[in-house]
DNA sequence: CCCTCTTTTCCGCCCGTTGG
DNA sequence: CCAACGGGCGGAAAAGAGGG
């Protein structure tokens, strides 16, 4: 099994997740770490948590709010290069979001031995073509691939897409279908391996 | 729920200047 | 006279706060 969460800033609002294997299983929103951590818990046989949010400082910087003039990891300088665009760790609310991300990889990893991975959904819906905030296309596209069910009861938050888009690229990362970006030192970030576009 | 403002940084584009 | 360089400006990216 795995995991995806398209993590928010602040516990305050909401925080998509979607447990998936070959295809997903369950999509819901969710806002304390206190509950996050439950579900990592209680999934059985969890591989891989892959979340949208920054896991690690370039080198150089010992810390978030500290003013200095390193403000890209490797992997986001390949991101850079790939015209993939994000916005530096270090921009306002960005700069909240980090700190959670780095803490809650922590206590995942604490917790049992789970490999938690640094992914990216703007990435994989660039990759792939599909316009980062066109929720219907976003849906084609998963039906397509096979990894969600035509048919949904409910409507979808953007949110919720994104956990998804997470959790998809968790599972392509355990077919090796993935290509990690910037240096194992400083920390990397996980995305589907470009040459996938059209094969998929 | 929705909208707007703010945050940081880089890129792309246009225009003006400069040097060959 | 024209190409090449560079500076300035606008836009885009994710997210929270605050107000409607």
């Amino acid at each position: 099994m795995v995991l995806g969460l398209d993590l928010a800033g602040s516990e305050n609002r909401k925080t998509g997740v979607c447990i998936a294997d070959k295809k997903v299983k369950d999509v819901f929103t969710v806002k304390k770490d206190e509950e996050i951590i439950k579900v990592v818990s209680e999934i059985k046989n969890l591989k891989v948590v892959a979340i949208d949010a920054p896991l690690s400082l370039p080198k150089g910087r010992k810390n978030i709010d500290e003013k200095n003039s390193t403000h890209f990891r490797e992997c986001d300088i390949e991101l850079m290069r790939m015209k993939i665009k994000f916005f530096p760790i270090t921009l306002g609310p960005m700069r909240m979001l980090t700190k959670r991300g780095i803490e809650l990889k922590r206590k995942i990893e604490s917790l049992k031995n789970i490999r938690v991975i640094e992914v990216f959904p703007g990435a994989l819906y660039d990759i792939f073509k599909i316009p980062r905030k066109d929720k219907k296309k976003i849906f084609e596209f998963f039906v397509k691939v096979g990894f969600i069910a035509e048919k949904h009861e409910r409507e979808l938050s953007q949110d919720e897409f994104d956990s998804i888009a997470c959790a998809f690229t968790a599972k392509l990362f355990l077919e090796n279908k993935t290509k990690e970006l910037g240096n194992p030192s400083e920390g990397t970030l996980i995305i589907p391996e470009p040459s996938l576009f059209g094969f998929i």
